[in-house]
DNA sequence: TATTGTTATACTCTATAACTATA
DNA sequence: TATAGTTATAGAGTATAACAATA
């Protein structure tokens, strides 16, 4: 498995690469969800990173379009990141790249396929926080 | 997966940490077998880097006594990185550590758990390259 | 002439600390 | 007084380029 999460980090990197992201501007592009704008304080919660490393991501994906600082209604210290509708197409493109099984992965029959979703569903659905 | 993914890199790094090694110096000491000394140019493949950051991550490992340069006595410009002792020790306390699966996995059916094996190996033994 | 490893250096990534505006 | 975000800055991580020794 662990075999699996290089290769998957690699082809994360050289993903974002292309569409001249770093890896974590892209982490951040696929947190916004399209239908809902979220304060910077959450995305940095979303990363596991420090909130002034937010600015300066938020910085660079504002200055190439791809989203837009919008402020909160509730509380006017707050900024709300929304995607602008180049970055939500950006987004979608990038994000079907990056949730793109291996090639491996997709080689196998359609039974282990299932079997390997079934499994790591239930997986996931008993431990939500590992 | 993608879970998995995140859930594995955030413990590598937190067992590099505690190590107090870097990401990429717990990687390069995973990478030495202790049966076989690898020259330099070998590791750079393996992590995918350029040579002269291998120059600077042995030089730590190294003054921290966990690993040393060797001549290769074939060719008089190869270095030789052989695991000291030490080195080897840790670094079969950090892989057990490494290789210990998430709670999520763990929690799994033993059946599952060998179903998951079973699909995995046949996975990477179709596709190694991937 | 080509290759292994090193040195010097510069660039990117990310965090810390001090600050502003708002609550 | 406490919180959201920003600015300035410093540190780690990593690559590039020029170099020395050997092939």
């Amino acid at each position: 498995m662990i075999q699996l999460f290089h290769s998957h980090r690699r082809a994360f990197s050289s993903i974002a690469a292309e569409a001249e992201l770093g890896p974590s501007q892209l982490q951040l592009l696929m947190s916004i969800k399209p239908e809902r704008a979220a304060p910077m304080s959450e995305l940095a919660d979303a990363l596991y990173c420090d909130a002034s490393y937010i600015t300066s991501l938020v910085d660079k994906l504002e200055a190439r379009g791809l989203l837009e600082r919008r402020p909160s209604p509730g509380d006017r210290r707050v900024k709300l990141i929304a995607l602008t509708p180049e970055g939500e197409a950006m987004r979608a493109q990038l994000m079907q790249r990056v949730f793109q099984p291996p090639s491996s992965i997709a080689a196998l029959s359609e039974a282990d396929r299932n079997a390997l979703r079934d499994i790591l569903t239930r997986a996931l659905a008993d431990a939500p926080a590992a």
